[in-house]
RNA sequence: CGGGAAGUAGCGCAGGCCGGUAGCGCAUCUGGUUUGGGACCAGGGGGUCGCAGGUUCGAAUCCUGUCUUCCCGACCA
């Protein structure tokens, strides 16, 4: 635990991995590719699905759940979205093992319990779900139709990094469809302004919301919507995506319905999802060389008490003020709090292990303390100590906590907007890449082929047309052609 | 899928070239002293050396195969 370790650092993926193994976020798994979310990680995806879910439901959708497995014939159908999966899934073929008569206490698989069709292991639902909306839709009457699924999906990556890109993760998907475009395109903006506004006042993760060019847009989507975060490396991360779907799947799985004037249509569908990668973007975007700084919001613990006693009768003093007065009055204002009166470690220990796991604030209380009738109060985010009296201990720290996460949005903010870098040739183009990374503003003459030549040259790819991007004639960075705004570029995860 | 590194106690590692009793630190257990920033002393427990073959009187060590993990690249709607 000795070992520094530096968000700027070259060894940043080193640094990322010990942190998330360090702070009981998760931990590599016997399984290629997947990893093992711990009791402390989980609870912060609890938080956080727990919030969106509610955001959800306040938007008008509703939970279900479909299958794990995709027949290979209704993956197929929507050709556009099965083939840009095809390279990454995982396929069932077979239903039974037998022991193996060459090798004692070995199982093999048997050849004779091949499936007529292979599962394939959905990479995500549209296929199962816009199968089974089929045999939901008929009128308008039925429309629109908005549900939400919390599910695991499996994507056979080449590489992955726990968090930001894992064989299986977990996430939600939503899966709308609707009578007309228009409904549909505003479903689209709806969920990517609920992402924003779920990264931005929860996770304390300022995102630039925006549309994908076409090389990275969603297979089988018409367009897709995005938020994009920065991490402290400089390399942008993809946060969430909203796609507008048109009429692509309803057409591959013919699903029409009646409308007012009793003329068949195909409806307009949308799909959006968020996943455990936007624990990765936390980690990411505000961790320090101690360990994580968690947003108070979704934070597993908001607030942990270390006793520091000498003997049993100190110990019984504190724990009875902690567990009669102020325990109860934390939890009176909704604060996750807890007493940490182990006798395992000593308090240095355990002011190292809650700094390791981001615990947003800290009281210690001692001796003198309870002479002085005060409390010593640390804040993770700025490390900053402060003495408190016990009256209305409760409520400066449900302030403190507001103070912590506005603190950790606007430090990330900041850096976020230091690091968008207009550049209007080439040489700057490349020069602020390579040194000072982020998001690079520049003009781009809208194809795809310039778009690919960037990023072989570069490795910097579009990562979105910002909703918010002004009109502004310019010429391409790379080919000098007109263009009529700017888009932004960066290297990403 | 290409290049590199690694797999030995719960965790982190040494040993390997040059084959011959399985080692260290942390953690754990027992006892004691401690407790305002990762405590100290003493004693104890814990191992099919990733897996499968081969060479050998003898393999953690040498050879072959295989699985897994990490890093770099390619890939990543």
């Amino acid at each position: 635990m000795s070992k520094t370790i530096t968000p700027r650092d070259q060894d940043y993926a080193q640094w990322y991995n010990d942190l998330v193994l360090k702070s009981a976020l998760a931990d590599y798994s016997a399984v290629r590719g997947c990893m093992v979310i711990k009791p402390y990680g989980f609870a912060l995806w609890e938080n956080m699905r727990d919030v969106l879910d509610k955001m959800f439901k306040d938007t008008g959708h509703v939970n279900a759940y479909f299958p794990l497995f995709v027949p290979k014939s209704l993956f197929e159908a929507e050709e556009k979205n099965a083939e840009g999966f095809a390279k990454e899934c995982a396929v069932v073929t077979h239903y039974r093992l037998k022991a193996d008569p060459e090798q004692k206490g070995k199982l093999m698989v048997d050849p004779e319990a091949k499936l007529e069709e292979e599962l394939v292991v959905r990479p995500t639902s549209e296929a199962i779900i816009w199968n089974t909306y089929k045999g939901w839709i008929q009128s308008y009457r039925d429309l629109p139709l908005l549900i939400n699924q919390w599910a695991n999906v499996v994507r056979w990556e080449m590489r992955t990094r726990m968090f930001l890109r894992t064989a299986e993760f977990l996430w939600q998907e939503g899966h709308t469809a609707h009578a007309t475009k228009e409904e549909a395109i505003e479903e689209t903006k709806r969920m990517l302004d609920v992402y924003a506004d779920f990264a931005e006042n929860y996770m304390a993760l300022p995102v630039i919301k925006g549309v994908k060019s076409a090389n990275e847009r969603f297979a089988g989507a018409e367009d897709t919507y995005c938020i994009e975060a920065l991490m402290q490396d400089g390399k942008a991360l993809q946060a969430g995506t909203s796609h507008f779907l048109g009429q692509n799947f309803a057409k591959a799985f013919d699903v029409k319905f009646s409308d007012k004037n009793n003329q068949l249509e195909y409806v307009w569908a949308t799909s959006w999802g968020v996943s455990t990668r936007l624990i990765g973007a936390l980690i990411m975007a505000h961790s320090d060389d101690e360990g994580l700084v968690l947003p108070p919001k979704i934070a597993p613990l908001q607030i942990v008490i270390v006793p520091i006693f000498k003997g049993e009768e100190q110990k019984q003093q504190i724990g009875n003020l902690v567990n009669n007065q102020i325990i109860p009055s934390l939890k009176k204002l909704g604060i996750r709090v807890k007493y940490d009166d182990s006798d395992q470690n000593r308090p240095g220990w355990k002011f190292a292990e809650y700094e390791m796991k981001g615990v947003p604030v800290r009281i210690a209380i001692g001796n003198k303390d309870m002479e002085n009738g005060t409390v010593e109060v640390a804040r993770r985010d700025t490390k900053e100590k402060k003495s408190y009296s016990f009256e209305g201990i409760a409520e400066a720290m449900q302030l403190l906590l507001q103070e912590v996460q506005e603190n950790i949005f606007n430090r990330a903010k900041s850096f976020l907007h230091s690091h968008i870098t207009e550049a209007d040739n080439w040489e700057d183009f490349v020069k602020t890449l390579d040194e000072k990374g982020g998001f690079v503003s520049a003009h781009w003459d809208g194809s795809a082929d310039t778009e690919e030549k960037i990023k072989s040259l570069t490795k910097a790819t579009i990562r979105c047309i910002p909703l918010e991007a002004k009109d502004e004639a310019g010429s391409c960075i790379l080919t000098g052609k007109p263009s009529a705004k700017r888009v932004l570029f960066a290297r990403a995860y």
